[in-house]
DNA sequence: GATGAATGAGGCTTCATTCAT
DNA sequence: AATGAATGAAGCCTCATTCAT
């Protein structure tokens, strides 16, 4: 996984896996038919954390506020992206999706999709309770996260030109949808 | 540009290249250096139109208001993503990115400061005059853009699974910003 | 067997080798001390029915005519032929003989010079007995199953193009060295 | 040819057709889509040759003979097979021909197919002048070039055993089929 | 004795780059 | 300046062979 995130799918070498993977060579094809397999197989794998992530974070327990339950989601999520290679991850995706469509698929599914639905209905129990004002913002669950995804890209492309407090601009996005927070 | 947007820099081929360009392939190494230096440059040219986008957008002439600045803005963004491949190339950078250091300081320099900067004075602006309430906004302009990056990404993506209405996201997240628009 | 006429010796993989002879790979390595030695012990065994045949067939017994003899040989070796894989291994000595100079030493022995020795002396047998005519024949007893050779070939090359009447086509053979058969 | 002649299809290496041939291995590919590309249009081109002298051998001018025909035509093809590889390129084809279909059909329809035709019409000429007596001999025109069939296959695998005379033996057998030559 | 996972040398094929025309 | 045939390094993949279990 390490080689495919530094590299990409093409540029990546066999060799460099193996070696890294502490195998030889014909080893991987004992496990994966070629190289997409093996390029397809890893992401599925590493895409796991993230739906179990999502499954645990994301079903508000009892006398938590919905605010609470999205900011403690963001902010694992950044610390996750910040700290381990997951971010990197998504960027992967994003740059080859295109190309391995049953990739895109495949996160759509189980990650895009079920996160969206779990965002949805966080949104809509934040209406119900009246700490979200704007209703529409059900329509579109994606402007909750988007901050976070622009974190995520950041962090690889231009973290080095301008540090990003993640955290911070997710709070920041939060008071814009909750309102002010009042001073605990 | 088709093809390095179609297969990403390393299984792009010269000779495909040549090609779709109507020269033979020798005749790339008369202008450019190596495969690598054709690809930055094609960036560096693809970018351009963004850079001047940038420039005229954001300076608000007269008498308009921030919001409707941000939204024509926007709404022309959206359009040249969604109509032709202008999305595919940020999209395109993000993946590259990370192995051409070149074209990410490059795209942070040209693109990225400069939209953030305007961004941010556009922000400030409508604070001043009233238009947005929430000051912090204008530490994380990444915010306001957010959106129209993920439905950037969300396009080549995701479309097929789930069509995006990426001006109707983007009037939503507006109305967060800037307060319910009152019909006019 | 199967798989090295099916392939041919280099194209033949002992993964297919093993799971046809329902042992492990490794299994092989235990009786034979590479590819090679396992071909040439393969040829070797599957020679001997051929030489045992030869043995059997070519002593005329008392009262047979030699034509009947011979033709009872060629009848049961065609028989074989298009039954069985037989004729496929004298096509596979055929092919690979050139690289495995054993192979064709050893099927020279065994097979070609016994059995050219034996057809001799039937030829031999029948020209003191006036069945045959043409003396020069012991000469080149070749000729004598050169047909046979030639229905081998053609069963395995292009039989589905045209048929050949392997039995028919020795009949007509045999009519010509044997003098047209009077009706029985 | 003369590498997959000396090796067969599967053991010939790329590397070295290149080095014969004087060109980079990459060059090959120019020229031809891959090893079977390759093998397949050498064997046409090869083949080549041998039709054109069935064309050119078979039809009997004016006065001569039927047997003076056949054995002219014979006596050049004995030549050709012990003096040049071409002998070699008909046992490539018995070795490769059940592995590569196209090769053995091209060979029927072009090389065996008119051949036997030639053939059919010369025994049928004789019969007709009365220098064959066996009528069915027209029925499997193969027996009679059977004999310098297993002269090729002879020469490549027991030549170094027990040399063969090709033109003798095809001599003894057309006194077979045209009766004993009367000596001139 | 038998297994079959692991190895890594070796072969086919691609493709960036060169250079004679 | 433009061409495109030729090059050969490099990468994917196969498979004969080994060896710990």
């Amino acid at each position: 996984m390490e080689e495919f995130i530094a590299r990409g799918f093409a540029a990546t070498r066999l060799d460099d896996v193996a070696k890294r993977a502490g195998v030889a060579k014909g080893t991987i094809y004992l496990h994966f038919k070629d190289k997409e397999a093996l390029f397809e197989e890893l992401i599925r794998l590493a895409i796991v954390p993230l739906v179990n992530r999502l499954g645990a974070g994301l079903s508000p327990p009892g006398g938590t506020s919905v605010r609470d339950v999205i900011e403690g989601f963001a902010r694992s999520f950044i610390h996750e992206v910040t700290t381990t290679r997951r971010g990197d991850i998504v960027r992967l995706i994003v740059a080859e999706g295109p190309r391995f469509p049953e990739v895109a698929d495949f996160y759509y599914r189980e990650v895009v999709s079920k996160g969206l639905a779990g965002i949805r209905a966080a949104i809509q129990l934040g209406i119900a309770r009246g700490e979200i004002q704007h209703q529409e913002l059900a329509q579109f669950p994606q402007i909750l996260i988007a901050p976070a995804m622009i974190a995520v890209i950041w962090q690889s492309l231009f973290a080095r030109h301008a540090p990003l407090d993640a955290n911070e601009m997710f709070r920041v996005h939060l008071d814009l949808i909750f309102g002010e927070r009042r001073t605990t």
